[in-house]
DNA sequence: TTGTACGCGTTATCAT
DNA sequence: ATGATAACGCGTACAA
């Protein structure tokens, strides 16, 4: 008979009750006696009575759901331990409230911006979670032009009017070279991420700052991708140089096991040529020979704590800044102290 | 003035006509006069007017959108290339289309089905991709139970009431043991995944018959979970036999990366003293000293593909069982002829 | 507490 | 054949 799900109509008349008033009982809300209340709820159990998303978003004019675009080519974000961890992380705080994740992956800057049109023109989310933050990035007019609420993860280079959960690279990279330089390296390179991403130029300059506090030159930095390819041919230049480093800072893992393989193919020992360390921590990094030198950071109470505070804000409440235990370095194999000085006139 | 976006009502108005016809007009169906329609059609792109996709899901009863669980710990997916490239593959068959992926990431696999359950229960989605297929998958009776569309990304292991997109490992691990076989190897060992996923069980399968056909033992398997860890783990276990293998299949890259370092650590060479391949064909792996042999699967390909049936299946059309060009072998620099034999009593 | 309009597009029923 | 009218899906909000 009933083959449809019921409705708080169904409800309603088994409660003997009007519909206006099964809403508000179902939604814990005032005005209802709490003898009828509990008559309501019981008819709702009854029938099995379950809200419709559908119905519920159309007159609240509600997604409850939160988007996510991410840009990167897909070899980049399939190296990377990144992602995955955020979005692990994003769902621990959505699942528990019925809220869903809408993902998005796409390849070009012109598609991303397409890719949050779409979302708000659908009404796909109710806010977005902006991450790879750019230098003047126009997402953030974007979200706020589209009506979509926002939060970004990290601090944006200008004003925004999203709160930004941020997680400190800085200290990782300048634990890392303080790390190299304790060892006795003074020729330090790094190759450093796209440097219109903030966080690729923050790590470049808390690198570059980090050397000069030491009163060595932080300028040996080759600028990649992210990708393993590209971490790869930057690797190849600097082993090229007249004077070569005797360390490597990478800005994230895969570009760090792609030089290390280079490195070791030029016939290089690492560490005892070469030290190299990456960033990230991905799970592979401490099997590799030698392990990995890198820096973590805790990517999926990133992705936990940017959708929770996305969710208060959607509620309307003020969510203030957000700063997470900063990136921290861990020290393993591929990072000892530098060979022995030959004479520059050796080679 | 004109605060809300427009909606038909407001095309209706301006067009002189009925809401009922704007959407017929709209729809491109029958019953319109190819002027009014015109007119219509006009004033809709004079207002603006953009459809309300929550007024067509309530009306229409569908969400325009696709589900995709994943059930795998975070840092082991993060290891792994296939799910970036499957989702960006997704992607490309669904932005097009204005249709949205809704990605669930969980760990266990009764937060799995109580995935697809919250799924289901707020008509997320219309259907769902069906990835890591196990044993006696309770996926399908669940989806069938709560109404959901779905593909299966390979053949299930029994009848399945939906249609499959799969891709064949099979040649993939065959033509690695062959290619083994072919250098001398004799004795061989296979790290694989998880028994109870299908994948997992034939790559084995794959591999111990592919073995047997040469005349060979196709019985020195060790199975993990898929991740860096376990792969180490499995390797050292090998490496500590009695009669070690003198070459290893791995089911992953990420494990075979794991496992080259182990084995480097020990003080093997390679390839020399053991060949080592992977499956997947990870980015990093050509950069690997040496680079990794591999199979290399068009996973991207295979999430376009099994996105675009899923949509054919939603709008009611026939769908039949998809093949995709199988696995294929790509040889590196980590497989070689085994070292010289040495006589069992030497140890 | 109730009744009812509302959000917005789709579709079945009627009228011309 | 062309178009209008109204009901529908389902929960929320507001006047009564």
């Amino acid at each position: 008979m009933a083959k449809h799900r019921p409705t708080i109509a169904d409800v309603a008349l088994a409660a003997g009750v009007s519909k206006g008033l099964v809403s508000f009982a179902l939604n814990d809300r005032p005005g209802v006696s709490a003898m009828t209340r509990e008559r309501i709820l019981a008819a709702a159990d009854e029938l099995g009575w379950r809200p419709s998303l559908r119905a519920r978003s159309l007159s609240t004019d509600r997604a409850f759901a939160l988007g996510l675009v991410i840009a990167r080519d897909p070899q980049i974000i399939a190296a990377d331990p990144f992602f995955p961890a955020l979005i692990a992380g994003i769902e621990t705080a959505l699942a528990p409230v019925g809220q869903a994740l809408v993902l998005s992956m796409v390849v070009s800057e012109q598609a991303e911006l397409a890719s949050y049109r779409q979302l708000a023109a659908h009404d796909r989310v109710d806010g977005v979670i902006i991450t790879d933050l750019r230098q003047d990035d126009p997402r953030l007019a974007l979200a706020l032009e589209l009506g979509l609420q926002a939060v970004t993860l990290g601090h944006p280079d200008a004003p925004s009017p999203f709160p930004a959960v941020a997680l400190d690279d800085d200290p990782g990279i300048r634990s890392t070279v303080d790390h190299l330089v304790g060892l006795g390296h003074r020729r330090i390179a790094h190759v450093a991420g796209p440097a219109r991403m903030l966080h690729g130029s923050r790590r470049r300059n808390s690198f570059a700052s980090a050397l000069e506090l030491r009163g060595l030159h932080g300028d040996l930095i080759v600028e990649t991708d992210f990708s393993a390819s590209d971490g790869a041919r930057a690797t190849a230049e600097l082993l090229a140089l007249a004077d070569p480093p005797t360390a490597i800072v990478y800005s994230n893992d895969p570009m760090a096991i792609a030089g290390m393989g280079v490195a070791q193919r030029a016939g290089l020992h690492i560490p005892d040529d070469l030290s190299i360390t990456g960033f990230d921590d991905s799970d592979v990094g401490q099997y590799l020979n030698p392990s990995l030198t890198t820096v973590t950071t805790a990517a999926q109470e990133w992705g936990r704590t940017a959708a929770s505070a996305l969710l208060r804000l959607i509620e309307g409440d003020d969510v203030a800044d957000i700063e997470l235990a900063p990136a921290r370095l861990v020290i393993r194999g591929s990072s000892a102290s530098p060979p022995p000085r030959t004479p520059a006139t050796a080679r």
